[in-house]
RNA sequence: GCUCCCAUCGUCCAACGGUCAGGGCAACUGAUUUUCACUCAGAAGACGUCAGUUCAAUUCUGACUGGGAGUACCA
């Protein structure tokens, strides 16, 4: 009855991600995350969003909600959610609570699982001393007589319940990236299916509500290897078919471990403060573990679609290198999105950072200089401090340009103030005869000029940074770099 | 310790028995330019080791080594 779950194609694919709200939205989330959706959305199914809230220890009560936040945000919205709602409901674990205990106790009455009474001291010991010999843990009350064990529950003695492990033989775990993996049964430890506050453990909750939620597809991240026997067990313990597993490889650190918070940004939220695109990050983890076949670096979630197959992903766990990302990023901010594009999401980042600056031609110039020269959104303000206030800093660089030069300077003020026009091609060619005349290269008379403006050497082409701050700055700072410090 | 997973340039991937082992990022060198970027061009850079199978192994098998994960009344 619980044989092969080789996928039925005519099964309609519901796929889910599981995270418990414990605390910020994790970017490990988001990859599991993207490959769900893709597979449910390829196959015309549905995604679930289910929150695993059933330790009560490590909840942090805003985070369901900002986990949801980054799902849209990414664009990666599920079909059912605790926020939406859905006819598999309620998606929140604890609010399933009463589910978990009756599973649970019906294992126990088929003889599957078994009442648990050994204390938190008595565990430790056992496990220690297991471990000394280099087994498992064998509990004592899995050899309780039923009876006694239901006499001491019915007298209101305080227990778990475990999975009972069967001693012998082995169990085989699908996995549609690797080979059958096969664990000794006498490997595997009786786990606590419900803890002593009735809550379940993730291994039974899980596998109640994918059953129950309809879940044909569990694709997770490869630290679920070793639990999934348990998992195996139990879907035969219940009598019910398996589902299709895939165990995504692990993003890691420069250093290979566990990607962490200590090492990278793993909150989502970051990448948003930061300025990244979500189309951006997208693309970046779809190439984690996976390329396009026909080597395309930059593409969106409907090109991924497209040609996404599971089987194609590679079990190496990649290094989550925010340099590529970064240039991902800019490459998005060159190539993909247009020009009145980049302006509206760069002035929609810089309002959300409490930056308010108009959305005109002004701005929009401003960023069409810059988009070049950043990668994130970010940058820019740092980068154009000049072209919002006449206090910007001018730095070493600068003044020595200007120090150099600073005889040239007054001249150089008049002529921008008589230009009869003031654009890029006048002003270019008043440098050109100021050059002349004076027998400079042009190398001579810009760089202070570049300098008085902009404090800094290092700017977008001159002439556009001039015509765009317009006649009026631009005058007054170079009359105000001359004079003497 | 025990169990399990993994193994191509620094990094992300391609090549799925026969190729000068290919591309992207990063770093490097040039070109262009009024600076910085962008762009373009170029060079550099890898099959972990040892067996076995085969006419032929990066590719298949095994061992080893290395890396990773799990080993909770956390997920």
């Amino acid at each position: 009855m619980s044989d092969q779950p080789s996928s039925a194609p005519t099964r309609p694919v519901v796929t889910r991600i599981a995270p418990s709200p414990t605390g910020d939205p994790h970017v490990g989330t988001a990859y599991i995350g993207l490959f769900n959706y893709t597979l449910a959305q390829q196959a015309g199914g549905k995604f679930i969003l289910r929150i695993e809230d059933t330790d009560r220890n490590r909840l942090v009560p805003d985070s369901e909600k900002r986990i949801f936040t980054m799902m849209q945000w990414l664009g990666l919205t599920p079909d059912e959610s605790p926020l939406q709602g859905g006819p598999n409901g309620p998606y929140r674990q604890s609010e399933r609570f009463d589910l978990y205990g009756d599973y649970a106790r019906q294992l126990v009455a088929s003889g599957a699982a078994y009442y648990a009474f050994e204390t938190a001291e008595e565990l430790t010991a056992l496990r220690d001393a297991a471990q000394a010999e280099g087994h498992v843990i064998a509990v004592p009350s899995r050899e309780l007589d039923a009876q006694d064990a239901q006499q001491r529950m019915d007298a209101g003695a305080e227990a778990v319940i475990r999975l009972k492990v069967p001693h012998d033989g082995e169990t085989l775990v699908s996995d549609v990236l690797r080979k059958p993996i096969a664990f000794q049964n006498r490997e595997i430890d009786d786990k606590v299916l419900l803890k002593a506050d009735g809550y379940p453990t993730y291994h039974l909750a899980n596998v109640v509500d994918d059953r129950l939620m309809g879940v044909t597809h569990v694709v997770r991240a490869e630290e679920w290897i070793t639990s999934t026997p348990i998992h195996v067990l139990l879907y035969r313990a219940f009598g019910w078919p398996e589902p299709v597993f895939a165990h995504m490889p692990l993003l890691r650190n420069a250093d290979k471990s566990k990607i962490s918070k200590r090492k990278n940004p793993t909150s989502v939220e970051w990448y948003q403060q930061q300025g990244y695109l979500p189309e951006a990050m997208l693309n970046f983890l779809a190439t984690m573990g996976w390329t396009h076949p026909d080597g395309l670096e930059v593409f969106g979630l409907a090109e991924f679609q497209r040609v996404f197959r599971l089987e194609d992903v590679t079990l190496g766990g990649p290094v989550f290198d925010l340099a590529k990302l970064n240039w991902l990023n800019g490459k998005y901010l060159r190539e993909v999105l247009s020009e009145d594009d980049v302006a509206r999401r760069l002035h929609a980042y810089l309002q959300s950072q409490k930056h308010e600056l108009p959305l005109d031609d002004y701005f929009r110039a401003v960023v069409k200089m810059l988009t070049p020269r950043i990668e994130v959104f970010s940058e820019f303000l740092d980068k154009t401090g000049y072209f919002w206030t006449e206090d910007y800093p001018v730095n070493e660089k600068a003044h020595k340009a200007i120090d150099d030069a600073r005889l040239l300077l007054p001249e150089l003020a008049s002529r921008l103030k008589n230009l009869p026009t003031f654009d890029a091609a006048s002003i270019k060619e008043a440098f050109g005869t100021f050059a002349e005349e004076q027998g400079l290269k042009l190398g001579k008379v810009m760089p202070p000029v570049r300098a008085a403006v902009a404090g800094t050497m290092e700017s977008p082409d001159l002439l556009s940074v001039l015509e765009t701050l317009g006649r009026e700055r631009v005058v007054a700072r170079i009359e105000r770099a001359a004079r003497p410090a």
